[in-house]
DNA sequence: AAGTACGATGACAGTGACTGCCATCAATGT
DNA sequence: ACATTGATGGCAGTCACTGTCATCGTACTT
């Protein structure tokens, strides 16, 4: 199974984070990661779709801790709650990566490409959302309506977490936004 | 200012949309989109940023189309109403392009390439948003709410109705979504 | 231990998107 | 007529990405 130095998929995905942070990401080719880590461009090509999609290689394991989390929620949840439930579960996962997801937020923010890649991730996120939803009963305009609606909380949090120079707690910068797109739905703030 | 042929962004477009409906995007090159134009490679990307801008080309307008009317909305509308009367008003502004933006969306369904970048267009046309919620005098975290969950939105109504064989009236499907969004999130129904 | 099958890698050629550079052409102003 | 300007053509070059085949290391078989 093994070849000559293993784990040569994360040799690739470290080569190719190091050398973003580095040089950017526009700036580095995919012989450069390939030589740092010791192999070739074709094989790069082997292991990862594109050149993109190194730095998003836990994305389906990110998909299916919230699948699984929004589906074994509380039946007596309301569906965005029980999506909250979800969105809290993959936040406290990042939070356990320490500083790595704002190290590849920095990266992802000074190219244009990459946050395309990371927008298509989250709707891909916010279909399977959908989705977890569906299979709790949920009727269709309802779930689609939930999950984007999760997602854009999530974006907003994440975004608030991120900047943040004080530490904060995720899932709790995820509670306090979804309670906040509570308040400016619901019209008890103006009206 | 002109030259040979004149509107050769107009042909560029016409041949571009022409191609990737007959042959598909993938399978359309750029040299074929220049060449039915009447113009050569070098030229369509002196109009265009890249091979899928060249759908895109109207989004400007749409965005501002979105900002004017939020600030121009009644100051007595709270701020998710008033980036409701925006959405209704691209509603409106694409309902007049007749099937055309159907056609578009079959085209840009079929690409994940073109998924990204309407992703990216909707989150410009998110933060464009928030920024002119923040000109109305709505404060920070609201703003980016409110814009990300309007956008979340628009994006499922006009899913619905670019599925819908019925006709419908984009802005009512939009209203309809956002009422919906509005159950979900607090249980009152729209006014 | 020798042989064999298999999965991962290397090597190479090729396509196509995109860019930089310079020449050229058409329209405009003097 | 002449110079200027802006759009276009032509060309070479880089790089992402793919198809194909040879090769190598490992594991399995005998």
């Amino acid at each position: 199974m093994g070849r000559w130095e293993p784990n040569a998929r994360g040799r690739l995905m470290q080569a190719a984070f190091a050398l973003y942070g580095e040089r950017g990401f526009e700036q580095t080719t995919v012989a450069e990661i390939a030589e740092r880590a010791g192999l070739t461009e074709r094989t790069f090509f082997r292991h990862f779709a594109d050149k993109r999609e190194v730095l998003f290689a836990g994305a389906e394991a990110l998909q299916e801790l919230l699948v699984s989390t929004v589906i074994g929620a509380p039946a007596s949840l309301a569906p965005i709650d029980a999506a909250a439930v979800g969105l809290e579960a993959i936040g406290g996962f990042i939070q356990e990566g320490g500083d790595l997801a704002r190290q590849r937020q920095a990266i992802i923010a000074s190219s244009a490409e990459l946050q395309e890649r990371e927008l298509i991730k989250l709707a891909s996120l916010a279909a399977a959302l959908a989705e977890a939803l569906r299979q709790r009963g949920v009727g269709d305009p309802v779930a689609s309506l939930t999950a984007e609606a999760a997602i854009a909380v999530f974006k907003v949090a994440f975004e608030r977490y991120v900047d943040a120079a004080n530490q904060q707690d995720l899932p709790t910068v995820i509670r306090e936004s979804l309670d906040g797109l509570k308040v400016v739905t619901g019209g008890h703030s103006g009206d």
